[in-house]
RNA sequence: GAGGCGUUAGCUCAGUUGGCAGAGCAACGGCCUUUUAAGCCGUGGGUCCCGGGUUCGAUCCCCGGACGCCUCACCA
């Protein structure tokens, strides 16, 4: 096990012996001091300006944040600070500064929030500084930080102590700002397209929507079983019924499975819906999104991820389910439509279904088996079963197969949308046959939703709609390995004593 | 849920073919008013993840457990 104690040690034994002496002056934890500027912009702006220059604007600023180095002489030191812009060192000379304040500072400690006002110079070096004429110290770190050099490599404290992370990688920080530049982006291309934000409950009394296992709860005063929502999508659905045309939510969702690398138990999804279109609508839709957050992210359209060179501006390649499956195994596409004949083939290409499954569900299992990890360039997964798509509405002409896609990328599933079934009669057949498979033994199967069948009844413009894993998204974007590093906080077991 | 790997000072890591536990940074004391991972001199700091076993002796070998990571399964 392993964490950064908070018990007492003599490493915060004279750190707290020093907020003692604070608390007795009385100025332990101060909040009346008022940064004015900020490191990065102080940077920035006098990039250019030599000595002399600086000399003459005497630009007096103010900054606070924490002290991420500390080089210390008899009678001056050096104190770099960071703060959410960046890092800027000072410069406290005792001959500048009272004799109580030098004495903080001789005391400062590394972490220690402190604030700083004084004129901007170059030392020797070349090295912005601020000349240091007032030191508040905010805030007293009363633990050692994680080493300077190194930073925080032990997987196990990055992810309890994320603030720890945080503070001491800037790689880190980055994916994180990042992950909100992706949200606001969503944000805004929706929304310049006439999709209105919605937020649908958490709380649910049947979780819908997707083939997953629920968290379970209770509400006390109504003595109500609960489950946490596992997708947004019959909700959604419900809001064009009323009469919304263009709705989408941000969210979090819930599954109670397995944690992995691309799997956290909470995770957030975007989901929009758009009346009046089909899914012929949704993929250039969905191309445009993520190709301008490539855009607004690296400028451009070529992206890293691990080993893999991504190029999101070429035309993203389609992949139809049942033909390319049928290519690769060598059988017709007609035997993927046959329940034993497709058993048999699943067989014979190492792939066990579950009992129960039909044709189309083994053939997307075979599908996923052969052509999952090959996908590594942006495709469209098209010609879904229907069997395999219970709120997608069934292909004219050919109701075995649905217009559904899914978007893979370096082997994930990022997105899967579909255009709707409005039809109540034929959902809530499909409930019906998802309720069997149920009883069957299907945890994952759907259950009845006759409030949302009611839904349907009184007519859902036709419309097409679509998921995205937003923290997939984010890793294929910002080039991360796992889904902790694209959640603040992920999952983790329960620390034993 | 299964398998593999890992856990040594606050942090980053060495190491012990089974014989007093090591470095750098951080910390503590001293010198130092333009440093840049500041420097110099000195000092302290360990349940080697936990519990058993084998052994004269275990941080090291064996068994069990905790936690983490990876792969697989489930899934997005």
């Amino acid at each position: 096990m392993s964490r950064v104690p908070v018990s007492e040690d003599d490493l915060t034994a004279t750190r707290r012996a020093k907020l003692a002496t604070l608390r007795a002056s009385g100025f332990a934890y101060p909040n009346d001091f008022r940064p004015e500027d900020r490191a990065g912009e102080i940077l920035e702006t006098h990039a250019g300006d030599d000595t002399p220059a600086l000399e003459e604007l005497g630009r007096e600023v103010v900054i606070a944040g924490r002290v991420m180095a500390k080089r210390s002489f008899g009678k001056a030191a050096f104190a770099v600070i960071e703060d959410a812009s960046g890092r800027l060192q000072a410069y406290l000379r005792k001959d500048q500064l009272d004799e109580e304040t030098f004495l903080l500072v001789k005391g400062l400690d590394l972490g220690d929030r402190i604030g700083v006002r004084g004129r901007v110079f170059r030392t020797r070096t070349g090295e912005l500084t601020i000349a240091a004429t007032e030191m508040r110290l905010l805030a007293k770190c009363l633990h050692p930080l994680p080493e300077k050099w190194h930073g925080l490599t032990d997987v196990e404290i990055r992810y309890r102590q994320r603030y720890l992370d945080l503070l001491s990688n800037a790689e880190v920080r980055e994916s994180f700002q990042r992950r909100a530049k992706i949200l606001a982006g969503l944000r805004g291309f929706l929304t310049s397209r006439d999709f209105l934000e919605v937020e649908t409950p958490i709380l649910q009394t049947v979780a819908g929507g997707a083939a997953a296992k629920p968290f379970l709860t209770h509400h006390n005063a109504l003595d109500m079983k609960l489950q946490l929502r596992i997708a947004p999508e019959l909700y959604l659905k419900r809001l064009l019924v009323g009469g919304f045309e263009r709705v989408f939510e941000i969210g979090r969702n819930f599954r109670n499975e397995g944690l992995s690398t691309r799997h956290n138990p909470e995770f957030t999804m975007l989901e929009f819906y758009q009346s009046y279109a089909t899914v012929d609508d949704l993929l250039p839709l969905v191309e445009e999104m993520v190709v301008g957050l490539a855009q607004t992210l690296h400028g451009g359209t070529k992206i890293t991820y691990g080993d893999h060179e991504i190029d999101l501006g070429k035309p993203w390649a389609r992949l139809s389910l049942v033909n390319s499956t049928a290519e690769r195994v060598g059988c017709s596409p007609d035997d993927l439509r046959s329940d034993a004949k497709a058993a048999e083939i699943a067989k014979k290409n190492g792939v066990q279904p579950p009992a129960g499954a039909g044709a189309g569900k083994i053939t997307t299992e075979l599908f996923e088996h052969l052509f999952e990890n090959e996908m590594v360039q942006p495709t469209f997964v098209l010609d879904f079963p229907r069997e395999v798509s219970p709120l997608a509405r069934p292909r004219d002409g050919d109701p075995f197969l649905v217009d559904r896609f899914e978007l893979y990328v370096v082997g994930r599933e990022i997105a899967n949308g579909f255009s709707e079934l409005n039809d109540p009669e034929d959902q809530r057949e499909r409930f019906t046959a998802q309720v069997a498979r149920r009883a069957q033994g299907d945890e994952e199967a759907h259950p009845m939703d006759e409030d949302y069948v009611t839904a349907l009844e009184y007519g859902m413009a036709p419309a097409a709609g679509c998921g995205v894993g937003i923290d997939r998204l984010v890793m294929l974007l910002c080039n991360l390995p796992s889904i902790r590093d694209a959640i603040l906080f992920p999952l983790l077991r329960a620390e034993r004593p």
